[in-house]
DNA sequence: CTTCCGAACGAACGGTGTTCGTCACACGAA
DNA sequence: TTCGTGTGACGAACACCGTTCGTTCGGAAG
């Protein structure tokens, strides 16, 4: 029949001879794989990408896997762990660089370039990076260590190389997760947004807002990879001051 | 006795003649000042003051308040509505610079520095200026204004100044946000996690992760204040090379 | 075949944001 | 002064949430 490991059938749907005649037998011997602590992650990115982040419940998650809430507590041990975790699996697909001192630079664009990509795929995954303290799964620190390794091969002193990379990274995660909240929200809200920002500016005498009413226009999705660009060339940039 | 304005005598005081004799008085007609707005905006910071942003519930603000969550719904529309309203009430403290075009680098990083100190005095109000998309408050509004003003002052042409604003805020925000998280929450669950980290990287091959073990101590809260000045010396020395 | 252990699970607990219908009260009109 | 009337205050309820408890049951070990 199936093989013993890895699949389930509910309620046993071997019926002994001594059973009552009027035992049912179960309408549906439903395959369900074994859970496990990567199916349930991999399940929570699947209902993150059909119904967003907010919809990502240990009770919805639960129930895309055809049970309840308490049977995920044996392979996660909180909410936040599991998000955790599917933050972690996302990163796993971003490739790092193995630093060359030609063109480190251009590597360290590279690798948060992706970083940002990878994240905004998941509309909402960047959150989570917010959420907790301090990313501490395997992935989230072999990209600390790829991205101190590409500064140090910049010729950057330990120190600073730690507090450049600091930036660096508290620069991505901030401009991954404004992107990611803008496309998982209803675009109408967004507009609204805008709009009423826009009613508020007029509202008022009209030099006391001069510089925002000029640029609110750059401010779109339109603008983001540029904004981002702009943003790691400033900070790729002052640290031309400090190295060679 | 009361004026009738701003107080409130619960279950009416007043006893008519007519009443039945076992009519029993209200035992303490407690004073309780009238709701509004602001009356509950700054009950908000009370209690986050006093308990942290997780206890800054409707209910829970409704109990500082001697009242019910729904009598809050006259005042405020969400709860969104209501942290993005205590938000720019901490952001109101912050004095705004009159832009000196000798000083304007400097005036840039005192600003940003007094907004992540007023930040900080309310552990975890960081927090909501990612829960909100874009912060639409007075305060927040001003506070662009002023910055944009301020590059403009340095001689960046308003597209530059419109990216730098986003980048230099986007960075000022991710500051404020992880120090505050960090004071927030209980000192011994951090060093659980710093422990956690150091012995994963341990339990790996010593040159796999060799500029995080070396670095791992410079993240620390003493050099927060260090961090955040490179960090803003980073992106205001990115624009050295972009106007005089 | 029996034992045993841990995954799976249903139900419940205490919390959340928000809504609904009601009620008391201050104020303007008669 | 009396009488509506509109609005803030409010208790109760709804539909969720994360998590825990006690039980059940499948599959491997003895």
């Amino acid at each position: 029949m199936f093989p013993t490991n890895g699949v389930r059938v509910k309620y046993g749907v071997r019926m002994s001879s001594q059973d009552p005649p009027w035992r049912t037998p179960p309408a549906k011997p439903v395959v369900k794989p074994r859970l496990s602590r990567e199916l349930v992650v991999r399940t929570g990115l699947d209902v993150l990408l059909r119904e967003g982040l907010d919809a990502v419940s240990m009770r919805r998650v639960a129930q895309a896997l055809g049970t309840g809430p308490a049977s995920l507590y044996a392979h996660v041990a909180t909410k936040d762990e599991l998000v955790e975790l599917m933050l972690d699996q996302v990163l796993e697909e971003v490739p790092l660089p193995a630093p060359d001192p030609d063109r480190w630079r251009d590597q360290i664009r590279e690798l948060l370039r992706a970083q940002v990509a990878a994240m905004q795929a998941y509309p909402g995954i960047a959150k989570v990076a917010w959420q907790v303290m301090i990313p501490i799964g395997p992935n989230a620190l072999r990209h600390g260590e790829a991205l101190l390794s590409l500064l140090r091969a910049g010729g950057l002193s330990l120190t600073h190389a730690a507090y450049a990379a600091d930036a660096l990274s508290l620069y991505t995660k901030a401009f991954a997760y404004e992107g990611s909240a803008w496309r998982a929200v209803d675009p109408t809200e967004v507009a609204a947004r805008g709009r009423q920002m826009g009613e508020y500016l007029d509202s008022m005498p009209p030099d006391a807002f001069a510089n925002m009413q000029a640029t609110g226009h750059l401010f779109t999705a339109e603008t983001a990879a540029e904004r981002f660009a702009f943003g790691l060339d400033l900070l790729l940039g002052g640290l031309t001051s400090r190295t060679g």
